[in-house]
Parts: structure tokens; sequence; C-alpha cells
DNA sequence: CTGAAAGCGCTTACAG
DNA sequence: CTGAAAGCGCTTACAG
């Protein structure tokens, strides 16, 4: 390896003054400093992390930590997006991305260590899950910076970005009625999946509803499932028993979209023609499985990795110490799947 | 931080018996040892990762280098399935990933940082596109090991793990031709985009036409596009002009199928009933956009990625120095798309 | 079995 | 403006 000391004897200067001409430190002369730029291009130089990490505490590196599933298809547009925001701000601050993929099922991964190494200097944590128990002491306990993008804990004190799910499961339902649509249902997500945010959009929903009807949504036009299209599928089937069928429906997630309009097309029953479907996420956008655009609401992925990062480096710069919590709004996209009625 | 020499001062001994208890080093009385332990966990001690990297010039870290651009779905899959066969093995490396991506385009991010900075062991160039000469140059100029998935180019010396393209393009024609299907066309790419893998599906195709039907294939049956499903659907076209109309089609890539089925169904022709559709890729196994199934090829992702971290890790570890390049078989996949005629 | 010395590549005061 | 000294946290010989 080409080190400081190898250019400053080809130089023939201090090794220090090497170290001052590569961080640019004013307090060289120009004559030595055109010496030594020209040594070290003509040797090839350039300065090693390690030197410098053990040097200044900090190795310019932030880890993204993240329980996803990274074989459940929605779940990998959401994590590759806030990924590409983040990475943009560290190209900005000269920092690299750790990616620490890790599941809580699985007790025999240190997926910590990094943290206890002070392999970093802060972390992103990007979850559907909330962030677990035994990363928050770890964090805590070794002062590294954190910032939560998507679900995190009510009390935890963090600062993360989400989306404003409430107002877009309101103004969402709100459009759907506003096509001409009275019977509206809902897919979420089965109450034994915590999912805050997808919760979020259901309250936007109810409140839509009895804002608008004057009374509260009828439970049996509420369906939960988990998150695969199989499961989707399945617990869509109640609805075929419905006596007063819905003309619409608001998915919680994009990833239901498929399954209910397969189910229906068995029935006889085409989208939008004879029913409406309204998603969240936008992850099917540029999918052309239709003849017809999915209504959604599209999820900002890389802007909120871009603000989770930028808050991040505002800790770990310390020009920042304030606790920062953001929403984020989701932006309808109209599609040809809703029909006015 | 919480340093050895802690550790040296709670216990009564001295920071590099501290060092041989950490790297379980056997001579050590037990009693020492004991002690050293106890110590290590009153106060919280672990190993910082500067002071080693420094010391023994590695990092344990592997960097992911990848040109894939984030945004294009299918591609999604693709990456993410790779990096989870890395990451099984970094694990039993106690190593870590450094996830890089890039653009060709972009000449102002100085990608190669990392590697210059000696702050990877190695690196794993995962990509559609093959690695840029600038990326060669670096890695041979440093000396650090690298293991490509997927394309590369055919003069270059470097380890490599792909699916055998050829042979699965061939197969499936073949399986398709079983079908009693005699007019089968072939969904490619641009020639503009070079991209050995799908060169290699239609080469294995063309050998099995000619093969099957002693003649060569026609060339009006060859279909050509850039990877996005606007510019399928429209390249497809041609299509409804044909005379001799084909009941199938091998499509290179799974992303070409939706715009196939669009276009199909926008004249009336059904998939399967009046036209048979094959893929390739498996990236939208458990999406039930269709009421049938996606006859296709499944990239064993994972198991290239795992394939390509144990070449590396073989390297890196020095228990191995051969260039190994290695063709993992695609797995074919009946599905209902594809239909007895 | 244990510790003092030297060094990995770098930076940060300090002295001149 | 430049260099000698000390140190970041660790490991690797070497001496006892």
């Amino acid at each position: 390896m080409v080190t400081q000391k190898d250019v400053a004897k080809y130089a023939g200067v201090s090794f220090i003054t090497v170290s001052r001409v590569v961080n640019k430190e004013p307090n060289v002369k120009e004559e030595t400093r055109k010496k030594v730029e020209q040594a070290i291009k003509e040797i090839g130089y350039f300065p090693g992390f390690a030197g410098k990490a053990l040097n200044s505490g900090r190795c310019n590196t932030i880890a993204i930590l993240t329980p996803i599933n990274f074989n459940v298809v929605s779940r990998s547009e959401y994590l590759l997006g806030v990924i590409s925001g983040i990475q943009d701000v560290c190209r900005k601050n000269e920092a690299d991305i750790l990616l620490i993929p890790f599941s809580e099922d699985d007790k025999n991964f240190d997926f910590l260590r990094p943290f206890r190494q002070r392999k970093i200097d802060g972390s992103i944590f990007v979850g559907l899950k909330q962030m677990p128990t035994n990363v928050i002491e770890e964090i805590k306990l070794r002062k590294l910076p954190c910032v939560i993008v998507g679900d995190r804990k009510i009390d935890e004190s963090f600062s993360w970005v989400d989306t404003d799910n409430e107002r877009a499961g309101y103004e969402t339902t709100k459009r759907i009625w506003e096509k001409g649509h009275r019977k509206i249902a809902f897919y979420g997500v089965l109450n034994s999946i915590y999912n805050k945010n997808i919760f979020d959009r259901e309250k936007g929903f109810r409140r839509a509803i009895l804002e608008l009807s004057g009374k509260p949504v009828s439970e049996e036009y509420i369906f939960r499932s988990s998150y695969d299209q199989k499961s989707a599928a399945e617990n869509f089937l109640p609805f075929f028993s419905l006596k007063e069928k819905p003309t619409a429906m608001f998915c919680s997630t994009d990833n239901h979209i498929p399954p209910v309009i397969c189910e229906l097309s068995k029935h006889g029953i085409k989208v939008p023609d004879d029913f409406s479907i309204v998603g969240f996420d936008g992850i099917f956008q540029d999918q052309m499985f239709y003849n017809f655009s999915i209504a959604t609401n599209v999820q900002p992925f890389s802007i909120m990795g871009k603000r989770a990062a930028e808050i991040l480096f505002g800790y770990i710069n310390k020009t920042s110490v304030e606790i920062i919590q953001e929403e984020i709004p989701v932006k309808f996209q109209d599609g040809g799947s809703l029909k006015q009625i």
C-alpha cells in the first residue's frame, strides 16, 4: 500500500507536510504543495481510510438497518427507493452505506456487530415493522445517531420521517366519494400485523366515511389480510356473499389489487366498469398488467430516504441536535381503475 | 469509547493480555482469562474495528458494486435476490456489505473512492451491464479480489457466476414446441443494448428452432425493445400485421409479458386460449395479475449471490487463487400461460 | 503465561 | 511555512 511516507520520501518532505497537502490545509508553501501533488500523482497515493478512522473516531459510513424480507415484491420497491434517496445525501457527505438486512426471528445473527465495532457513524432504520427493542437499546447505549423511516413506536424519542397516512386515507376516500361512489370498501391488514401506517390509512378512511355519509363505516365493508397476495385473495371471498355490494374499494396497499381484480374477474365483475379500485404505494406504476392505469397514492420513497439522511448527517456533522419528526405528503395519482359513476 | 486499556486497568492486567483473551489465544492462564472476561462484561467492551483494520489491512467489508437503476422494477428483484445470497455468506465470514450503486453517466460521482481508500477487502459486481473499463482498471491496480455476477466481457480474466442462458433458451423453445406450437416468436432486446445473457437466450432459441423445424427462424418472428414496458408494447405492434401469426412467444424477460398481453387483449387475442407465452426471470411468480400463472424460467438470484460471495471469500481468506467461472442452471417453471395446442 | 516495544496510516497540537 | 512527537486502538513479534 502506498502511504504518506512513500509520498514524503519521493517528494523530499516530511509525511506531515503530505498530510497537510492532502487535507488542503492553508499553511503550505505553494512550491511545496506542487511538489507533493506531483509526487502523489506519480506514485498513485490515495489516503487509506483506516488511519483516519482510528484517529478521528469517524468512518464516514452509515448503516441502513432493515428488517425487510427481500423476497416480498412491494417491499423491494420501498427499500430500494428509500436507499436511492439516502445515497444522494451520502454522496454529498462522501459517506458510504453499510447495508444490514436482518430478521428478528434469527437469533443467531449478530446484526448489531457493526454498531458495537464502531464501524458506522450512525444509522437509518428502514422498516415496515417497528425497530426491535434490542436495537433501540444498543443505539442508545452507543449514543449513535439514528433516524427512522416509516413505522416507529410512539413513545420513542427518535427522529423519524414518514408519510401522512391518515390525511391520505381521508383524501383518497373523499375522492372516491366525489366520483359518485357511496358504498366503499376498505382492504387493510390483519390486526395481528401491527402496521401503524396502514392503520392510519384506515383511520382516515373511517373519518371520511363518517363525515361524508353521517354514519360510521359498515364493518362488513372492511377486509383484512396479511401482506401476501394469496392471503389477500382468500380473505376477499366474503365480498361475494355481501347483499349490498360496494361499488369501489380502497386498498391500503397496491399489493392487494391484483388478487382482488383476479377474484372479481372470476365472478364476471370487471374493473373499472363494474367496480372501482384505488390503491396505495405506487409500486405498479410503470407496469402494464391491465389495460387501465391504477389510481393510487404514490409514496415518496426516495424523498423519505433523502430527508432521513439529511437529518442523520445533521447529527453526525454536529450541525443539529434537536429531534426532527416529519410527515411527507403522499401524492394521489388518478388512474383508470377509479371510474365516475 | 471503551478500549482494551480500560479493560486492562479494570482487570489489573496489561492490555496485551486483554487482546489475547479477545482473540481467544491459547496462552492465557485460565484464571486470568476469567478475570478479563468478567471485566469485559462489566464495563461493556467490544473491540473497535478501526484499530484492527489498520493493523491487519483488512476491514471485513465487501462492496456490492452495481450499475442497476433502482427505479426499474425487475432489476430490484434481481439485485435484492443476489444481495440476499451474498449476505448469507458474509454472515459466516463476519463481514459486512458496502452497497455502492452507481450510474455510468454520472461522471461526478467518485464511486470507486472506497476501493482507493482500502475500505473494502473485495467486491462483487452485480450487473445487467458489463463492468465499465475504469472499474476494471481500478480493481486490477489495487489488486482487490472481485467476482462478477451476470454479464461480463468475454476476454476478461475475472471470476464470474452466471446462468446458463443458451441452454435455457434452447430447452424452453423445445418445451414450447412439444406443446404443439410450430410458429414461435421471440421477444429480445434491441441490439443497441448489449446484454449477453439475453442474446444467449436468443441463440438457444435459434438453435432449437433450426434443429426442430429444419429451418432457421423467420426474422419477422423476432421482436426487440428496450427494457421498459412502454417500449415493449410499441415494438410489439408489427405482430398484428403479420400474415402468419405465431401461436406462442418466448419473452427473453418477464418484464415484456405484461405489455404483450395488454396489446394482445386490445386485439381480442386471449392468453393462453389464443396465444401462449413463456417468460424468463421469474419476477412475477407470487403476483396474481392474471387468472393463470406464468410459465417462465426462474433465475436462481440468491444462489448466484451466494456462489459469488463464496468465491470472493476464497480469495480474501487466501484459501483459493484460481479463476472460477460458473454457470448455474435456471429452472423452468410450467404455468398456465403455456397451453398445449 | 505475561508484559514492554514497535508499528499499522493517519492527524493533532507543539516547537522552531 | 515545516517537521518531530505523541496518540488514535489494535496486533505482532520478542523478551522474560
